[in-house]
DNA sequence: GTCTATAAATCGATAGAC
DNA sequence: GTCTATCGATTTATAGAC
């Protein structure tokens, strides 16, 4: 009973999925204005009628896409930081993991053309919007909680850093889509240049302008 | 007689030109997908046949429209970094004129949109390739000599700040293009952050391995 | 919910007249 | 070199059968 229950809601819950299974390979392999519905339906065994069926458009079927990886980003990144990991390695691990695993190309590069088309459809690009605030807050916290655990601050405010970050991923990883030759540990590097001992000079009351 | 001559190759050059112009405005305004060689032809006061007679194609007219804003920011660069201008107030222009003119959205948004299409072209990909090169060098060279002249120097390599400037200035108008709420300010905080006085204790010869 | 068939529109690119 | 006319190919999206 219960394998025939599932035949209701799950059947079409896997043909979703698969849908946007196979429709993220095809965005990451050939971009967004380069896949058509027709192939993405045809290779996940459906045809395009499927495919309206369970997306209102093109547009949207991207953006569950982009949310799917999002999610196993985000994953893997609480997963770096977690209470598991011994401090002192988990800024190190997150940026030997940002060399290759955070920024692909095509990854960002899907990213940088879906945010040009959205930016025809209000909509849309509220909702991307809306993804990139609490992607940059996610950065911002795990950022000051870990520095100041490791007794490091930033140089400057923490805001910025993450959105420091944030756009230079997206830059490295579209630059890196046209030039393989880009050097990926600047994203690690900026961060590191970014850091510094938590002075306990600074905060001691008396002298506040010292250098230059 | 100089007017007559100039009919021949001076026509011909003002068509192109003024085609450039046209096609500059709709690729900013509405994106590469978004406009249509036809479109571009009428606005210009021609046909869609006077551009195929100018430009191989839309990739190259595409190009060619870049072409001429890189050499537009790049003149700004180098005016900003003329030596008419006081060694101090420079870095201080640049990253006052970067809040605004620099990563304008719709420019940064062309830009990776483009840079997406041209995955699917070797040449076109090849000629970007060739573009950024220039710029991410152009970078280098302006920031080095600028810093040694004022007494500073950057807290990672100079290849490195280069490239982070470049993907930063991408990322961020990317981002600013979906979202107007964006901080532009972190360009330049995070070059000021990445920037330090040249410590003259540091290659006095005996110690090299101090901390960490 | 999925499939088939088709609508409807667009656009890049080409050929030939002038 | 420019224009007109058109080809050809694609694609999104919809309507109706099952």
């Amino acid at each position: 009973m219960s394998e025939a229950k599932v035949s209701r809601a799950e059947r079409q819950r896997q043909t979703r999925e698969r849908l946007i299974e196979v429709a993220e390979q095809m965005f990451l392999a050939v971009g967004y204005a380069g896949t058509s519905l027709d192939k993405v339906a045809v290779e996940a065994g459906f045809s395009k009628g499927a495919v309206y069926s369970n997306f209102a458009g093109k547009e949207e079927l991207c953006l569950a896409v982009l949310d799917t990886i999002h999610a196993q980003k985000i994953r893997r990144v609480l997963d770096l930081f977690s209470e598991d990991v011994p401090i002192e390695s988990r800024l190190k691990n997150f940026l030997e993991w940002s060399r290759s695993g955070l920024g692909e190309p095509q990854w960002t590069a899907l990213e940088v053309e879906f945010a040009a088309v959205a930016r025809h459809n209000p909509w849309v690009a509220s909702e991307l919007v809306k993804r990139h605030r609490e992607v940059r807050r996610l950065i911002e916290q795990l950022i000051s909680s870990t520095l100041a655990d490791a007794g490091l601050e930033t140089t400057i405010p923490v805001e910025q850093v993450a959105t420091a970050l944030l756009a230079m991923g997206a830059g490295l990883g579209g630059l890196r889509a046209l030039d393989p030759r880009i050097d990926m540990d600047v994203f690690g590097a900026v961060l590191t240049g970014l850091v510094r001992p938590i002075s306990s000079d600074e905060p001691t009351s008396s002298d506040a302008s010292s250098s230059s």
